[in-house]
DNA sequence: CGAATGATCCGA
DNA sequence: CGGATCATTCGA
């Protein structure tokens, strides 16, 4: 689960829908040309966010993780909101979820300014959830995505019949 | 510099 | 389906 002691209190959610992404080697990846001034921190120290503004619309956020010396990250596209404490707006979430990664970064009010916090010791923070069964976790292929590898892999994971999850 | 583009969402 | 709407990147 994701929690942010942010400035509307405290916001948790639970992890319900990621997808996986390399660097050089996927096309799809941000990271797929080399290191940029947007996304030298995919090459970084893995447990760290990298958001990043999309469409002119979105924010979208995503875990950097990797092998040593390899770009990568995991893109968080949908949760379930945990209360919090905006009980109103939360509830209004609550029939729906936190399906799709702007939905989801807007309910947290992440940035791009959220980029480069360490997700272990910021208010920012991962937590483990409950295990999920490996019958009830789908695993198909990523969502959106106009450039894909030659061979497009499973690399998108979700929670089998959770509402946070896109459809 | 200017132009193209995009890991999305919402409404018609 | 198409539009919104802008940070980022790339080519000249």
């Amino acid at each position: 689960m994701l929690v942010y002691d942010g400035p509307h209190g405290r916001r948790a959610a639970r992890l319900v829908e990621v997808e996986a992404y390399l660097g050089e080697l996927d096309p799809a990846s941000h990271a797929h040309r080399g290191p940029t001034p947007r996304t030298t921190v995919m090459f970084g120290r893995p447990g760290v966010a990298y958001v990043y503004f999309i469409y002119g619309n979105h924010h979208c956020m995503n875990v950097v993780a990797h092998l040593p010396g390899v770009a990568g990250a995991v893109l968080l596209r949908g949760a379930e909101p945990l209360g919090g404490v905006g009980a109103g707006e939360a509830r209004a979430d609550d029939s729906r979820g936190l399906a799709g990664p702007g939905r989801l970064a807007r309910w947290f009010g992440l940035t791009i300014a959220h980029t480069g916090w360490d997700l272990v010791r910021s208010q920012l923070h991962l937590r483990e959830g409950a295990p999920v069964a490996s019958r009830d976790v789908v695993r198909s292929a990523r969502v959106g995505i106009t450039q894909s590898l030659t061979s497009e892999k499973p690399w998108r994971f979700a929670v089998r019949g959770s509402r946070g999850v896109t459809r």
